[in-house]
DNA sequence: AGCACGCCGACT
DNA sequence: GTCGGCGTGCTC
């Protein structure tokens, strides 16, 4: 078979088109399908992906392919198909699709430099032979200034345009072949990191403790490194204050000895290798059930969608966990989604210890040369595991038998930056395409899956017990309207008292207040007249710390002003309570209470996440307070009091999955409570206690709240309907506003012309929820179709049409599939 | 998306 | 006069 000339290839642009190279006939190794190769592309250089469509019509004008940077496919033949589905449905190009599920930097081309050579400093310093014939008065003058600004330091082409007008490609290539300029090697991507992490390993034995019956801290660590051995520096310190003497004391006697490993081996390891490995906990009946008909269902080999419903602490982990194991058995690989990793160290380490080498970690929070490192292994087949957040569902991975998609009712799976996809929608797909089992597991699944469960299109699997032999929380519901008695705003008598009982009984608490900041508003009594961010249609919180009004938008942010910008008058009174007011409110009545708090401010602020969650299950700390981050699946023994100051935050939010993302937030909070000996109890405080979300709080499963959904949602919202949000953006408001009438009436023509369209409903242009974030307006405009299949069919037609295009470069026009979040 | 071109208005 | 905003068109 004769090589082929051309190939198509995909570069990472916003063009659904794929782009014909030429191969050059001498090329040693001819790329084939899924290899990454440089081009040329106008004027620039890209690294695009070879797809394996080759082209029909080869155009004119071809330029040959650069360089071919892989041996082997960065993006598998399975993947490639993938890939393609992933674009179709979200509107996107393959190029799109390859940025979010390549690592940053695969797909970028270093910048090369251009450098002066010495015949280019020749001819700008005058010297005769140095100075061309026929070189117009013009370019000369061109030519010595663009040399002069050049300079002796090489420099990356756009700092010299900089510097210089009318470089244009033609020109520079003119210059590079007289010999003045010289393109300098690309600097290479950024080499792994090769951090070496102490561990240490305990030399002596249980026995030996009683040696040390006079250094107690010495006793201390080492007792410490007997049940976690290979333990990292930071996470002794972190567990044993003062252990540094201590830990020297013990080197030095030999006692303990120093392990090193190269951090970029794994990144895994410098974090978990010190967990205690626990022998796999025994199923329960339910468990077993449902482990048993995962694991028929990957043996058997082929698409399977599960919704496993588990309430919370009902041990849904092992199940996936022995899934996980039939399906390596298989001799297939698997994926396990999770929401934010970062979220579950808890996790991770219990995967880490069944799976070890086998297992790759797959999120944001890797340095690039770690993401790299990980994304090549799986590659090549040496991990047979992926534990990965949302972007994890792109990785290529070969052989997949089964998809895990943990608490998948979480809105983090939806990427809203850059590809809008929703991991948990593609998961199910992904597995559709490969012949795999796919498993949605939640105490709280999403009102979609659930749908889809009751109507049979997933099957359904339930653990309605907990694991172990831990009772559901008592759920008490404080009415604040009638809580006039109360010395707090914030705390109830009722939630006092819990709280003063817990200190007493040396158990933990936590409090999950969904509101960073000190006070969300900054309101005038005299005017009425909020505060407002100057870049965005938000009112700007309070911060403590800082002392200053922070948008959380757009992080602009400003001093409290002493009078109100509106009216003048000196009359500004900060309203309403995020976490750091709950933090001082706790201060004060319980001034002996050892609080931590957990929101982004704190993550942001250096403050690792696990640590403090560790800390707080060491019990370090009586109560841990925070917002979500609290809330998410943790399992901590000790806590027996939950408490949620202000339940009724963001049920009103104009978004029709209001309802349902705070009953979510609620259950899970309260699953974190009494999930051992300890009995739980969870106090819940609202303004309207009435409300429907709180009707069976405290009985797990819920399964009225779905119906209460269906109920509202029928006909109008998904599940019932399908959607997507055209989100319309423009500094300025008129021209925003005029585009999105424009899309209105293209829309509309499309849906009176088009049979197949006839049943879609336009519902707006409207103001966004939010009308205006970093000085952008912003529109929206929602499509809404019976099914899936109508509103694709409309989708594409007005996609081909180019209706869905931008007329204006000033205004934005993004499509969003599935919309999950209405603001 | 970028990037070049080409067109207009307002400033050293 | 020319700088820079922004519309338009193109990229194998």
């Amino acid at each position: 078979m004769p090589l082929p000339e051309f190939v198509s290839i995909a570069l990472p642009l916003p063009m659904e088109r794929l782009f014909t190279y030429a191969l050059p006939q001498d090329m040693e190794h001819p790329p084939r399908p899924g290899v990454r190769v440089e081009v040329l592309f106008g004027a620039r250089r890209m690294i695009g992906v070879v797809w394996d469509t080759p082209p029909d019509v080869v155009p004119g004008d071809v330029k040959a392919i650069r360089k071919v940077l892989d041996r082997r496919p960065a993006c598998p033949a399975s993947l490639m198909r993938y890939c393609e589905w992933v674009a179709r449905y979200y509107l996107a190009s393959i190029g799109d699709v390859l940025k979010a599920a390549l690592p940053g930097g695969l797909l970028q081309p270093g910048t090369p430099l251009y450098a002066r050579t010495s015949s280019g400093k020749a001819f700008l310093e005058g010297r005769l032979d140095a100075q061309p014939q026929n070189l117009s008065a013009r370019e000369r003058t061109f030519w010595l200034g663009a040399l002069q600004a050049l300079g002796d330091t090489p420099k990356p082409l756009k700092r010299w345009r900089k510097d210089v007008r009318g470089l244009t490609p033609e020109r520079l290539a003119w210059a590079m072949e007289r010999g003045w300029v010289r393109e300098r090697a690309a600097k290479a991507i950024k080499a792994p990191a090769k951090m070496r992490v102490p561990l240490y390993v305990p030399q002596w034995e249980r026995a030996d403790l009683d040696r040390l019956d006079r250094a107690p801290r010495q006793r201390q660590v080492l007792e410490f490194l007997l049940e976690n051995p290979h333990c990292p520096r930071e996470r002794l310190l972190e567990a044993i204050p003062k252990a540094q003497t201590a830990l020297k004391s013990l080197l030095d006697k030999g006692a303990v000895r120093i392990e090193e490993i190269s951090r970029r081996r794994s990144p895994l390891e410098a974090q978990l290798l010190s967990r205690k490995i626990q022998a796999p906990p025994q199923l329960n009946e339910e468990q077993f059930v449902a482990a048993k008909s995962l694991q028929d269902a990957v043996t058997k080999g082929e698409f399977a969608p599960f919704l496993l419903h588990g309430v919370t602490g009902s041990g849904k982990t092992e199940v996936y966990l022995r899934a996980v194991e039939t399906c390596l058995e298989e001799g297939k690989n698997a994926l396990l989604l999770v929401p934010e990793i970062g979220l579950a160290p808890q996790l991770v380490s219990r995967v880490y210890a069944r799976f070890g080498k086998r297992l790759a970690l797959w999120h944001s929070g890797l340095d690039p040369a770690e993401r790299a490192d990980e994304w090549r292994r799986v590659r090549d087949g040496e991990a047979r595991v992926v534990i990965g957040a949302r972007s994890a569902v792109l990785c290529p991975l070969d052989h997949v038998g089964l998809i895990v998609v943990d608490e998948e009712h979480d809105s983090s799976y939806k990427a809203e930056d850059g590809l809008t996809y929703h991991a948990r929608d593609c998961a199910v797909q992904r597995a559709n395409l490969t012949g795999a089992v796919v498993v949605l597991g939640s105490a709280t699944p999403s009102v979609e899956t659930f749908h889809h469960a009751r109507d049979g299109r997933y099957r359904r699997l339930t653990l309605f017990s907990r694991a172990t032999e831990a009772v559901f929380p008592t759920i008490r519901l404080v009415d604040l309207s009638i809580q006039r008695t109360a010395k707090s705003t914030l705390l109830s008598t009722e939630l006092i008292q819990a709280l003063d009982q817990r200190l007493q009984r040396k158990e933990q608490a936590i409090l999950l207040l969904n509101r960073r900041g000190f006070s969300p508003f900054a309101i005038c009594r005299a005017c009425r007249e909020v505060i407002s961010c100057p870049h965005c249609a938000i009112g700007m919180t309070y911060h403590l710390q800082a002392g200053k009004l922070v948008c959380h938008l757009c992080d602009a942010h400003t001093d409290l002003p002493d009078q109100c910008p509106s009216c003048g008058q000196k009359a500004l009174e900060l309203v309403g309570v995020g976490t750091q007011k709950l933090e001082r409110e706790l201060a004060e009545y319980f001034p002996e209470a050892r609080v931590a708090r957990l929101d982004r401010d704190r993550v942001r602020a250096g403050k690792n996440q696990a640590a403090v969650l560790r800390a707080f299950g060491r019990g370090d700390y009586d109560i841990l307070l925070g917002t979500q981050m609290v809330a998410k699946g943790h399992d901590f023994e000790n806590v027996s009091l939950v408490g949620i100051p202000f339940a009724d935050q963001g049920l009103n939010l104009p978004d029709f999955r209001a309802m349902e993302r705070t009953w979510q937030l609620l259950v899970q909070a309260s699953g974190r409570a009494g999930r051992h000996e300890v009995p739980g109890e969870v106090i819940v405080q609202s303004w309207n206690p009435k409300h429907p979300v709180f009707a069976n709080l405290g009985q797990e499963p819920d399964l009225a709240f779905y119906d209460l959904e269906t109920r509202i949602r029928e006909k109008r919202y998904p599940p019932f309907t399908r959607l997507a949000a055209v989100l319309l953006s423009s500094k300025d408001p008129n021209l925003g506003w005029a585009e999105a009438l424009r899309l209105r009436r293209d829309l509309a023509a499309i849906i009176s012309k088009r049979d197949p369209c006839r049943n879609v409903a336009l519902l707006g242009p409207a103001p966004a929820p939010i009308e205006k974030i970093r000085d952008r307006w912003r529109f929206r405009l929602l499509a809404r179709a019976a099914t899936p299949r109508e509103l694709r069919l409309f989708l594409k037609i007005a996609k081909d049409s180019g209706a869905l295009r931008s007329t204006s470069s000033l205004v934005r026009l993004a499509v969003d599939v599935d919309p999950a979040h209405m603001l």
